[in-house]
DNA sequence: ATTTTTTTGATTTACGTACATCAGAAAATC
DNA sequence: GATTTTCTGATGTACGTAAATCAAAAAAAT
């Protein structure tokens, strides 16, 4: 069995309450008596139960989570990468509140952060818009006391925590590097479709695979960027129109969201199988492109993984515990067709598996 | 504050014994009774507390795990992470005991099951040889009330309960499927080294390689087998060999364990840059030849993953609780220079953060 | 109506830790 | 040596659940 406090006091000819007392650096100890203690944790190797200190503790982890609304897919698998998290809390006690606001509107994101700060929470997750006045908000919430991580978006010269979210120049250098490859000895301008380039991702995204082109490959054309404010709508019109005007498109890279739209263009177009497509986040629009073969791969980050390295981070804080940052840094996936993962239906569970896991 | 079972007896009106009857389906409970208190559930939204139950039970899981001995570096970062796991298994109350066995040795393997039996863990899980007196040794163990799991390496015909690994065809076809585009209209023919095709992941790797590379791209001829043995010396005499005699080979797909062989093999090979290369796992020696452009991509399985969802699994089925199958899945990761995450040795934790963590 | 069986209630102990209180011992100060 | 201060011990309660015991009530069988 794993030692306990009581071995602790045993061994070290001390009571329970001196045990507790330098567990949890209370004062009132003298200094070879705390030695003597801490002799003994060593020798018997003795960890803290967390899941009895928590209980004992009664301790919940208040955090809120802001994120923007709209149909974006890859924002919705986020959400509901929170609320599972959320629900699986239980063990971790912590308890999540989601506020969603209007994306790229950083001034519904202040009010939202500073509302967020009036509930006093034990800290604060949001994906950032890159603006002064919401690195303002986030210092306000930081002078509250309360830990604030950015999500999936980071912002320049914030007081943040953390960013728990891709290296997006790495992501850009990455579909670069692909694209290079993939076009080979082939000739022929490359498309480039964002969302908007006052984003800070999709600026870095750019960046990078703008680098990493022309550091590993022979000289090619890239087209201006086309904005497609990750609307589905315009971003299929961007996209045919292109398709017709440089018949020689040899590639496209689209860094930013709202997919649905730049395949239903490339669907739409003939000869399509000489444009080579490198997206962004594995929606469903883009599993089923890339199965068709009308995307050649999908870079992703793992909307689940961000949530809770967001949630280890924010915990950590709040306790006053140091973040291993190389811990928690989020890794960029590659999917082709033949690498792709179970389709988040595939796993949902089954009315009987819930009931048994009350 | 959360729901507890005092809140559901006083809702149901009934004891705390009743509840606790209920939750833990135990006999004596009239149907109504049953009922009443399934409706007071649901309508608290109670959820167990995971941590207080286990605290209470004071149930531990002592697992099993057997891995090859050797120097292959990715089943020694295999045994770090069930160590790993271990250490981390405070919350989780689960013990992990490592038995280590020469690599392919059914006999062996099979002496370290029945030893592992004897010890009356709460589960199983090991790293299969494809032998049948192997599936024999594991219809033994499951005979004997011991749920079982294969890791990395799976095994035909056998009573496991669950693979914690990749899909090895998925990942001969995901590495074809890139060498398909690396090589683009290049011509030449393309060598593959294995381990030993006695091991079925190899044998199955090969035969998604080939069917990708058949079915998605021109015909190009695959040289024969070099079998390495996984062993460092001979994989480098058989690739320095084969690029000498094919001056006009154009790729290297190494699907097995020693890399390290291969890499100094094409390290002192002049105009190495014609020869694409992709190999599987991420360990040192990959990552160096990632970075340096000796290798073109890695692909991996992700160690701690899958000993993870093997100690979920091997949990689950103790409780006799059901698998979500797809929950399970280990993906195929896809690196390149460019998405590279940081090494082992990076994330290192900080002596003062080990002692704040107690 | 009585007995038997089944169902339910009331209560207690335990898990490992946190935290508070109060008394007593040891050390430091006068 | 008396007093103050600092340190340590003993003890109890709490967290939410599990599991056991024994008594009591209700239902079923005779």
């Amino acid at each position: 069995m794993r030692p306990t406090v009581h071995d602790i006091a045993a061994k070290a000819g001390v009571s329970l309450a001196t045990v507790d007392r330098v567990l949890n650096g209370r004062p009132g100890v003298r200094e070879v008596t705390r030695e003597k203690v801490e002799t003994a944790i060593r020798s018997l190797g003795y960890v803290r139960d967390v899941a009895a200190a928590n209980l004992a503790k009664g301790r919940v982890y208040p955090l809120v989570f802001i994120v923007p609304s709209g149909e974006n897919p890859f924002m919705r698998g986020l959400e509901d990468e929170i609320r599972a998290a959320g629900s699986r809390s239980a063990v971790e006690r912590t308890s999540v509140a989601i506020i969603a606001v209007p994306a790229f509107d950083a001034g519904a994101l202040v009010a939202a952060i500073d509302e967020a700060v009036l509930r006093e929470p034990a800290g604060i997750a949001a994906v950032a818009v890159d603006a002064p006045e919401v690195a303002d908000a986030i210092a306000r919430a930081r002078a509250a006391g309360i830990p604030f991580v950015t999500l999936v978006s980071d912002i320049a010269d914030s007081r943040r925590d953390h960013f728990a979210g891709i290296d997006n120049i790495a992501a850009g250098r990455t579909a670069g590097n692909l694209m290079g490859r993939f076009l080979g000895v082939e000739k022929g301008p490359v498309a480039v479709l964002a969302g908007s380039m006052r984003v800070r991702d999709h600026r870095e995204r750019l960046e990078g695979f703008r680098a990493a082109m022309a550091q590993d490959f022979a000289p090619r054309t890239i087209l201006d960027v086309l904005e497609g404010q990750d609307d589905p709508a315009l971003a299929e019109t961007l996209i045919a129109r292109c398709l017709k005007s440089h018949p020689d498109l040899a590639g496209i890279y689209s860094l930013g969201a709202g997919n649905g739209g730049m395949i239903a263009a490339l669907a739409a177009h003939r000869g399509r199988d000489r444009v080579r497509v490198i997206a962004h986040e594995l929606t469903a629009d883009a599993r089923g492109a890339l199965k068709s073969g009308l995307i050649d791969a999908v870079l992703n980050q793992d909307a689940g993984h961000e949530v809770r390295s967001a949630i280890r981070v924010l915990r950590a804080r709040a306790d006053g515990l140091p973040v291993v940052a190389a811990q928690e840094r989020i890794r960029i996936d590659i999917f082709i067709k033949e690498n792709l993962p179970p389709a988040a239906g595939e796993d949902e569970q089954l009315p009987q598996a819930r009931a048994a896991a009350i």
